[in-house]
RNA sequence: GGAGACGUCGCAUAGUUCGGCCUAGUGCACCACCCUGCUAAGGUGGAGUCCUCGUAAGGGGACCGCGGGUUCAAAUCCCGCCGUCUCCGCCA
């Protein structure tokens, strides 16, 4: 939700964001209207409201035929009184469905444009070179007995699989490791529901024009998440949280479910898109002011995980157009994939500012001890996908892997995984 | 799944019988000042959240879990929902 202030003091600034996103600058007139209407509608309600107040401890102190003429003479007043009272609410949802439909204002300086927009800002690494031809991660993973691709479809469907053996660890030694860094970084673990209310779920921003993306379970009336940021933002939902001894961050873990409703074709290959995947997620609390600077903290913990893994990676500065409707601003980190010879996604980091907070009312108490909405920021530490990378990026000639000494003291201090069989 | 009890301004509670003296009282915690004087205590005052009008001083309105309804008037009556607790059943 934008910041009705703004709104009204400086249309302008919303309209540029909407330009550079992409999307629709008229809504900012829309919703200015339905602010102008809003605020008047309720001005009459609560005029007539003091009327009927006034007039109604009268009536309860009267007696008799004074009683009875007050209470004629007050009766059309409090059909009036309904009457502005449903005007005054309709007007509020009206502005309220107007607001919604205004994007995050985006941080001054984003790329603008669209998905190919995007701006490298450093590339760490190198880029692995082979003197055999490099193995994708589907058939390195079959072959090390790490992923079963097909009973995952037999029993669950296409995009569906199971991680096994080495997998299996593979994946929690990672999430271990994730966890480990965050606690190093005073992160608090949660581990978080995956089913959750549609108003949390709308407060995130998740159902908006990406609602066929979720899984939705409608004997509950409940939202399977695609991510734990859904659980860490309504965390504090209602809630006025203590800032004063700094942000308040926490390190989720969770199994995130998305339908990929809109990607059939793409990826179809291997566990790069599933609908069903482990990460372990940052959120931070924190206030507006300190938002930039801890946006630039989390993208640096991305960074010491994929650097402790032994992978090439590039941080990319998201294009405006390519930003969803929460983030003002959002850091993607790629890591090379050698047998598609790109960069692919295995982190984002989004700065919400105060977006999300406003819809899920988190407020903090500024130092004049005033309440104001939170910066809300999340980050990913660590996801299924990463698998992808490492084992393409340490496989060897003979089809083993070398596990990155990061990883080693999760699996036993193992080093190096050979194929089944082998 | 069945039965019952409950949900009040940070916490704990009063108020719900019989709707209006509730602009929701009290205790604790909190803030300021005063008194006292020091491992105490006491006094006075203040203080919730949100919206809105106003340059301001200061007004107005809403909020008693949430949403409806009845009424001139709802914390109080009615309906629905959510949640908590207790007992029973079921499962582990």
């Amino acid at each position: 939700m934008i910041d009705p202030v703004l709104l009204r003091e400086n249309p302008d600034v919303i309209r540029a964001s909407q330009v550079a996103r992409g999307s629709d600058p008229g809504l900012v007139d829309v919703a200015l209207q339905a602010d102008a209407d809003r605020r008047s509608a309720l001005a009459a309600f609560e005029e007539l409201r003091a009327e009927q107040n006034v007039f109604s401890k009268k009536v309860g102190q009267a007696q008799g035929d004074e009683k009875k003429a007050l209470l004629a003479e007050v009766a059309q007043l409090a059909a009036r009184v309904k009457e502005a009272n449903a005007a005054a609410t309709a007007a509020d949802e009206a502005y309220t469905d107007a607001a919604r439909k205004i994007q995050n204002p985006i941080i001054e300086g984003i790329p603008s444009g669209g998905e190919d927009n995007f701006v490298t800002l450093r590339e760490v690494g190198t880029v692995p070179t082979f003197d055999f031809e490099p193995k994708d991660h589907l058939e390195l993973g079959e072959s090390l007995g790490a992923i079963d691709m097909t009973r995952g479809t037999k029993v669950s469907g296409a995009r569906f699989y199971f991680l096994r053996g080495i997998g299996a660890r593979l994946e929690l030694a990672l999430m271990n490791l994730a966890l480990d860094r965050a606690l190093e970084a005073g992160f608090v673990p949660l581990i978080t529901p995956t089913l959750v209310r549609p108003d949390i779920m709308q407060g995130t921003g998740f159902l908006g024009e990406h609602s066929d993306e979720i899984y939705y379970l409608p004997a509950d009336d409940l939202y399977l998440t695609g991510t734990s940021e859904v659980a860490l933002a309504g965390y504090h939902s209602d809630e006025i949280i203590d800032l004063t001894n700094g942000p308040l961050r926490y390190a989720g873990w969770s199994t995130c479910y998305r339908r990929e409703a809109g990607s059939s074709g793409k990826d179809t290959r291997g566990i790069i898109r599933v609908h069903q995947f482990n990460k372990l997620e940052m959120f931070v609390y924190t206030t507006p002011e300190e938002a930039e600077a801890e946006h630039d903290r989390l993208v640096a913990w991305q960074e010491g995980m994929l650097q402790s893994l032994g992978l090439a990676y590039r941080v990319i500065d998201v294009a405006a157009g390519d930003l969803g409707s929460s983030a003002a601003r959002k850091f993607d980190i790629e890591a090379w994939v050698p047998t598609q010879d790109a960069f692919r996604e295995l982190t984002s980091t989004s700065n919400c500012t105060t977006y999300q907070s406003r819809r899920l009312e988190t407020r903090y108490r500024t130092e004049s001890g005033k309440t104001a909405p939170v910066a809300t920021l999340n980050g990913t530490l660590a996801t299924t996908r990463w698998l992808v990378a490492i084992l393409e990026t340490h496989q060897q000639a003979d089809g083993s892997v070398i596990i990155p000494e990061a990883l080693r003291p999760y699996l036993g201090g193992m080093s190096v995984i050979t194929p089944v069989g082998a």
